[in-house]
DNA sequence: TTTATATACGATAAATTTTGTCGTATATAA
DNA sequence: TTATATACGACAAAATTTATCGTATATAAA
């Protein structure tokens, strides 16, 4: 429990990968995943993705690839992990209230609270500090 | 992603329901698992695992049950998820070291800092702040 | 104009983890 | 003696995560 998925995990190694790279360099999926061991469709498809929410930019044909799109000192954490993976909490029960034990559940004040502090600390660290 | 489990919920569900019991009360892991919609087979076996990490004790036979037996403001919330579903990290790698990745990843480092913070967190809150 | 190489994207499958069930044994109060 | 509780291992179902496959489209270079 309380893990990072290997999604975000790709997706961040990419983006550090590509902010290592001189600037304005394009990088292919393929390339990235060679030199990490990761599943180079698996890749693609989360750099493209991340094309979609305009943290890269997608170049299309031979040569091309991916490059760093965004400023990342000006995305949160938990923005990114938002928008890779949806609402970020603790419980599902704080994005999404289908949970028959809603109700009667005790705890969900007291780690409400905690889960704000687990929000604050990823809204208060931008992608940069990751991928410096 | 960053979800604490199932069991993790039910056994400060029951923590919570334990304390706010009358003093010397003796719980059976029956009723509260019918109080909160619980599966009651499954948070027996979790009460069990409870005892066993001397948090709570058990009393055997008919009107048997468990009740609270540590200082649970002497227990971290940090130490207590590791009681129950083991090391406490943001990747499997801080505390397993057979990813393939290992070497070439270029993001062990960065993320280990959020790691510490996170787990610094969890060891500056006490379980008695979630069952007060 | 052709070809090779890249992204785009939906469908599907495999693997892993989480969640829940079942059966049997043992303890003990009534 | 009986009913009700914990103890505990084996197993199964469900959900989520991780990975693969196939096909379409864009485009640089030969």
């Amino acid at each position: 429990m309380l893990k990072i998925t290997r999604k975000v995990e790709y997706a961040l190694i990419a983006l550090r990968h590509m902010q290592h790279s001189p600037k304005d360099t394009v990088t292919s999926a393929k390339v990235i995943a060679k030199q990490y061991g990761i599943p180079q469709h698996l890749l693609a498809k989360i750099l493209q993705q991340m094309a979609k929410d305009n943290v890269v930019k997608a170049i299309q044909g031979p040569t091309g690839g991916y490059k760093i799109s965004a400023d990342l000192h000006q995305i949160s954490l938990k923005d990114f992990f938002e928008k890779l993976e949806g609402p970020l909490g603790l419980m599902d029960c704080y994005s999404n209230s289908d949970c028959v034990q809603m109700k009667s559940c005790n705890i969900l004040t007291p780690i409400q609270r905690i889960n704000q502090n687990m929000r604050d600390m990823f809204s208060n660290t931008s992608l940069q500090e990751i991928t410096q």
